[in-house]
RNA sequence: GUGAGCGUGGUCAAGUGGUUAAGACGCCAGGUUGUGGCCCUGGAGAUCGAGGGUUCGAAUCCCUUCGCUCACCCCA
C-alpha cells in the first residue's frame, strides 16, 4: 500500500475548516494593512536559495529538496518564502513601483527534515514582505500584522520577542566580542557550542544545554554593540511597538537562522515549553535585494507556520466557525424516480443549492440515513406516488416535517426555508 | 545525522506462549411492503507492519527490516 511520503500529511475534509478559517483571516488581515497577494512558483533555480538564504545555513546545506529536471536545470523546492518574493520583485521591476511595496503570500514550503510534532517536510506559510522602506515604523507594522492575525484567529497568551543583531557595520565587532567571551569558557562548553563558536557564533546564544547557561548569561548583548544608525532604529522600533500596545519582550538570545537578517529580528511563541514552538519568525534583511543583484533596497518580513497556528488553535480549543448551508439529498424509489432524481438534483444545483442524489440500489430508509450522515438539511423524496401526482415530497430534516411540493416550485421553497445560518 | 518509544479490521483498542484473535466506534442490512438522527438485531471486514528464528505450539520471546511517533540538531 502506498502511504503519503514521510513528513507529509493529507488534510482531510474534517480538517479543512481550520485551514479555510486561517487562510481567510490571513487574507483579511494582510489586505487590511494594504498588502497585495503574490504567488511564486513551488520551485526555483537552486542558486536563488544558496545566495538568498545562505550557503552555510542548515536549510541550504542539508534540508533542501533539490533536483535536476529533464532539461538539466538545477531546481529547488522552495524552503521559505522571502527569497522567491525578492526575486519576483527584481524580475518584475517592482523597484519602479511606488515604494514601499507590500506583499503577502500563503503557500507550502519544503524542507528535508526529520518530522516531529509541529515540523514536517511540507508545511504551509503565511508570509508578508515589505520592500523599499527601511524605517522602523515598517518593522513595527510587520510585527503588528503578525500579532493582529494571531489575535483574529483567537490565539492568546502568546509571547512576542524582539532583538536587534545589527548590520554589516556593527555586527562583526559584536561577533568578535562574543567569540572572545566564549573562548574564555571553552572548557565547559557543550559539544555543539564548541562547533558553533567558529561555525555559527550567533547560534551560541540559544543553546539549551544546562552547562552552557552560565556562559550565555554572561555573554555580551548585541544591542550594546549597535552602531549609531542601528541603535536609533532599535529604539525607534521599541517606541512604535509601545505606542501600538504590542507587549514585546526583548530577548538578547534571539537570533535567526538565515544569513540575510539585519537589525530587527523577532518571533512569536506560545507559552508551552518544548521544542518546535515558534509560530512566527521574521526580521529585517536590508542586504538581501542587493545580494540578489538589485540595487541596495531595504526589506523586512515574516514567515508564519499555519500548521503550527492550527496546532495551537487545537491546544487552546479554539474551533473554527462552522458553515452550514442548505444541502439537499434527493431520495428516489424505482427506476423512473431515479431518473427524475438525477434531473431534479441537477436543477437544484444550477439554481445554486447544493444537492446530491441518494445512493442507488438502496431503500428509502437507507437513503435518509445517508442524508443525516452527510448533514443534509433537506431531503426530497420521489417515488411512484409522487410521479403519478406530479409532485415531490420536501422534508426538512431538522424539523422532521414534510409536505408535497410542485417540482417547479422546489427551488423557491428551499430558498424561503433558507439554511440554518452559520 | 543522533537517541527513545510504538506498530492488532477503516478508527480506537483488549490480549504478555496454548483450541475458531475480545470489545467499542464506523460501515452495510433488517426491525418500518416508501421516511433519517435515538434504540434493537444481524452481517461484512484482521495473512496481529514485513521477513527470519526459538518452540510441540508465537499477536505474545529473539534477530533483522520497514513504518509511525516523540525528542535532539535546526526551524515555520
Amino acid at each position: 500500500m502506498f502511504q503519503a511520503p514521510r513528513g507529509t500529511a493529507d488534510i482531510l475534509p474534517e480538517e479543512q475548516g481550520y485551514w479555510r478559517f486561517c487562510r481567510s483571516k490571513a487574507r483579511e488581515t494582510a489586505t487590511s494593512f494594504g498588502y497585495r497577494r503574490i504567488d511564486t512558483p513551488l520551485f526555483e533555480d537552486a542558486r536563488l536559495f544558496v545566495r538568498g538564504v545562505g550557503e552555510l545555513t542548515d536549510i541550504v546545506e542539508k534540508e533542501t529538496y533539490t533536483f535536476e529536471d529533464r532539461g538539466g536545470d538545477l531546481l529547488t523546492l522552495r524552503p521559505e518564502g522571502t527569497a522567491p518574493v525578492c526575486r519576483a520583485y527584481l524580475e518584475h521591476g517592482m523597484s519602479n513601483l511606488p515604494q514601499p511595496v507590500r506583499l503577502y503570500y500563503v503557500c507550502p514550503a519544503f524542507r528535508y527534515e526529520r518530522p516531529q510534532s509541529g515540523r514536517s517536510r511540507q508545511h504551509h506559510q503565511f508570509g508578508i514582505e515589505v520592500l523599499g522602506d527601511g524605517d522602523a515604523i515598517i518593522d513595527a507594522e510587520v510585527i503588528e500584522v503578525a500579532w493582529r492575525f494571531l489575535g483574529s484567529v483567537g490565539l492568546s497568551d502568546l509571547e512576542l520577542s524582539i532583538n536587534s543583531i545589527g548590520d554589516g557595520e556593527c555586527r562583526p565587532q559584536y561577533i568578535r566580542t562574543l567569540q572572545d567571551h566564549y573562548r574564555q569558557h571553552s572548557g565547559i562548553l557543550c559539544h555543539d557550542c564548541t562547533r558553533r563558536l567558529e561555525h555559527n557564533p550567533l547560534r551560541l546564544l540559544d543553546c539549551k544545554v544546562d552547562s552552557c547557561q552560565p556562559v550565555i548569561g554572561g555573554a555580551p548583548h548585541s544591542v550594546d554593540y549597535l552602531c549609531d544608525a542601528c541603535d536609533a532604529h532599535w529604539s525607534s522600533l521599541r517606541g512604535h511597538l509601545f505606542a501600538l500596545g504590542l507587549p514585546y519582550a526583548v530577548n538578547h538570545r534571539l537570533v535567526r537562522g538565515f544569513d540575510y537578517y539585519t537589525r530587527t529580528v523577532f518571533e512569536v511563541t506560545p507559552p508551552v515549553e518544548g521544542s518546535q514552538t515558534t509560530i512566527v519568525g521574521g526580521g529585517r534583511y536590508d542586504g538581501l535585494i542587493e545580494e540578489l543583484g538589485g540595487k541596495p533596497t531595504p526589506g523586512i518580513g515574516f514567515g508564519m507556520g499555519i500548521d503550527r497556528v492550527i496546532l495551537n488553535l487545537k491546544r487552546q480549543e479554539v474551533a473554527p466557525p462552522e458553515y452550514r448551508d442548505t444541502k439537499v439529498l434527493v431520495a428516489h424509489l424505482g427506476e423512473a424516480a431515479k431518473a427524475e432524481a438525477v434531473k431534479l438534483a441537477s436543477k437544484l444545483r444550477q439554481a445554486g443549492t447544493a444537492a446530491l442524489v441518494g445512493p442507488a440500489e438502496r431503500g428509502l430508509r437507507s437513503q435518509l440515513r445517508y442524508a443525516s450522515a452527510i448533514d443534509a438539511t433537506h431531503a426530497v423524496i420521489i417515488g411512484d406516488d409522487e410521479l403519478a401526482k406530479g409532485v415531490v415530497v420536501l422534508r426538512d430534516l431538522s424539523k422532521s416535517a414534510q409536505h408535497e411540493v410542485d417540482p417547479d416550485r422546489l427551488v423557491q421553497e428551499l430558498q424561503s426555508a433558507g439554511g440554518n445560518g452559520c
